[in-house]
DNA sequence: CCAAAAGTGTTTTAGCTACACCCATGA
DNA sequence: TCATGGGTGTAGCTAAAACACTTTTGG
């Protein structure tokens, strides 16, 4: 057992989370930079013992976004034995110039748990934990070089979200409350990493009866005004 | 860090293993029962300090079932903090006489990472662990109360292997090496929990093309013998 | 030749795609 | 009135479902 900050945290077991956002027709993700190392990482945590670990993931990304309801989902365990390299590790606790033996737990073998989160990341303040000097938006396509695995965690992470993206449709966390149709269709086109048709785009989405129309948005271009959507209260 | 026959495991990991099987036209699973404590569980196991978690699983259902090769995928990990009651650990240490301080690590709190394998009961040899008298089968709707969280395990699984059914399709597994085509449909509906169509199902299956076809099947029955089918090498 | 079960051809249906037409908007 | 983009109608395509017909088997 290990503490942190007066709190014992299971040995051995963490989360990384990869937190999606939608910004200027771009998927993006958070990305936590280590202080004076340049290595880069997921945000994640540790669980601590009294603590479910679904609530531990829901509490650690309130503590850096700010955020409360935040939609989580787990979508895989990542336990190679060989998946953390103490190297990182270790560069980012002298960067921060932690020595004591009461640290050296950190620098031990880890299975973590992914999960993936959708949020509105206009209604996000973000905060570095401890170790972190910053927590940034980067476009999914444009990402550094992150440490030990996490490439292939926010890999799977895609993965299912573009899986899930016809049952769930949980995308109304990454919209604002209202958007219109070319919004949703462009958020799709993101995701999925392909170009979807105007018109059975909408049609699709109109059937599923899960949308609600308001009133039009003018944008002052010489254009048709497009209605702004919702979701309904019981869409799923 | 806690031993236990001389290896080394990690403490607070678990894996929890859904086993499916076919046989008679029913969908069973594995369940262990304890010594002299009316207590039934899914067989599980711990992850060696060195052991990939995959390879922990891999190497628990094989001295379980003495097959190799089995076809495991990894489903969700139950993390709930109240989801180990020490009473019902305590009773089967007790049964066991393991009284010893060495082993109270098995009392505390678990993170258990949940897999479902397919195999082909007719293959398997079965061997309870240490603490367990036997390993046998039990037709999923007649399962009997299982400890801990167990039951939602089981759920969770079946869910899975159903979300999954015609995405992956692995169930060659279930089966012997050929069947027939009866014998397939027969296992899809027991998975689904429902009828399904004879033709389309056969039309659909060959069009998948995935299926070779061999010799008939002489029943002894008076109609006409069905062929005998397997899966191709590369079938997925 | 009959009953039963397997294999396959045909029709119907549903959903999706593509195209096109009309509508609204502000320059 | 024109260019631009939004909403919707319609025809065509494809895949799946339902139905039915034919084939094979042993009594």
């Amino acid at each position: 057992m290990s503490t942190l900050n007066g709190v014992e945290y299971i040995d051995h077991i963490a989360y990384d989370s990869v937190v999606f956002g939608y910004a200027a027709g771009r998927l993006k993700i958070l990305v936590m930079e280590y202080h004076n190392t340049g290595l880069f990482a997921l945000p994640g945590g540790f669980i601590a013992m009294h603590e479910d670990l679904d609530e531990a993931v829901k509490n650690g990304l309130e503590a850096r976004t700010g955020l409360k309801d935040i939609y989580l989902e787990q979508f895989h365990t990542f336990g190679k034995a060989d998946r953390n390299k103490t190297d990182e590790m270790k560069k980012i606790l002298e960067a921060n110039e932690i020595h004591q033996k009461e640290f050296q737990w950190m620098l031990s073998r880890f299975i973590s748990v992914g999960y993936y989160a959708l949020i509105n990341h206009e209604l996000v303040t973000l905060h570095p934990d401890a170790l972190s000097d910053s927590c940034t938006w980067y476009d999914i396509n444009k990402l550094p070089k992150l440490i030990q695995d996490h490439a292939s965690i926010v890999a799977k992470a895609l993965q299912t979200l573009r899986d899930q993206i016809d049952r769930k449709l949980p995308l109304f966390a990454l919209l604002g409350e209202k958007f219109t149709m070319q919004e949703l269709q462009g958020l799709y086109e993101v995701i999925l990493d392909e170009k979807l048709h105007r018109g059975t785009f909408q049609r699709k989405m109109l059937s599923m009866d899960i949308l609600e129309r308001h009133e039009k948005k003018y944008s002052g271009a010489a254009n048709k005004a497009p209605y702004l959507y919702s979701f309904k209260k019981n869409w799923n």
